[in-house]
DNA sequence: ATATGTGCAAAGATTTTGCGACCCT
DNA sequence: AGGGTCGCAAAATCTTTGCACATAT
């Protein structure tokens, strides 16, 4: 099975990095790997509680920041720690620093990709979607973070 | 000048929708287009109260709010609520529906983009800019949001 | 004049952290 | 046996909200 294939692949790492491979750890991956959609961390807690209910929301958020810091998971967005705002209201994309998080506009017509012409799936969508517009974010390094690490 | 044009905007915008024009307002939105980065509700309070030093955070959070839902602005990220989390590490890219903000993976080969092939830039990014990845974002309504909005 | 906004401070929500008991290796 | 983790609760952050006074139209 996949899952369990992935499931050992998590165990290797964690014990590749001095980790212990906690039983709450392995619910927890597991809870995450069989996700479909993308879970909070408070979501995650309620899944996992189904199984260890004496766990605690502290070790849920403690070992989501050592999954991410270690790699072994990934955050859907760069920006979850507080609203960032623009009064830019064209379409447009954007570059994000995947170090220190500092945002960019893109000049509209740097992509061959325009927000407001739709991208053509290449299989439909499930239906019952509806798909209003298309972002693309850049991830990178900004100047400043390039040079620090190289 | 742009900035003096679009503050005309604004203030039309707001007479139009019977939202007072104060002066924190004004500030405020001022503050937003001439800024070329994203700035959190923290970082526009701290440049607003060089001019408003006795503007309260609390001013600052209430106007962000009634902008962004009469659309005067945009919020970068829809997701800076909570951490939202995956474990699938292979590239691919999301739907996001803009009403209730789930979240769902799209299939690596539903769009015609791949996000370990570097979209060619059709104009260069400014020198020490670093590009990995490109992640698209459809936005738009789920099914259980489109039914709603029919 | 009146409805709405503002400043202040308290409450709510989300995430991190200190501490003693406990578990993995 | 020993270092790291867990559960618990308190603290730190980020955001919203209630209230009395001030401001915009």
């Amino acid at each position: 099975m996949e899952v369990e294939q992935r499931m050992e692949w998590f165990r290797d790492r964690c014990t590749a990095a001095g980790l212990p491979c906690t039983h709450q750890r392995q619910v927890l991956y597991r809870a995450l790997l069989e996700a479909t959609d993308h879970p909070s961390p408070e979501a995650l807690y309620d899944r996992v509680r189904r199984e260890i209910p004496s766990i605690s929301l502290g070790t849920v958020y403690r070992n989501i920041r050592t999954f991410l810091d270690r790699g072994l998971i990934g955050e859907v967005s760069l920006h979850h720690g507080s609203l960032r705002l623009e009064a830019n209201n064209q379409p447009h994309h954007h570059f994000v620093c995947t170090e220190c998080r500092s945002m960019f506009d893109l000049p509209v017509d740097a992509l061959p990709v325009d927000a407001l012409d739709p991208i053509p799936f290449r299989r439909p969508l499930p239906p019952g979607f509806r798909v209003n517009r298309f972002i693309v974010e850049a991830q990178g390094l900004c100047p400043a973070c390039a040079l620090k690490k190289n």
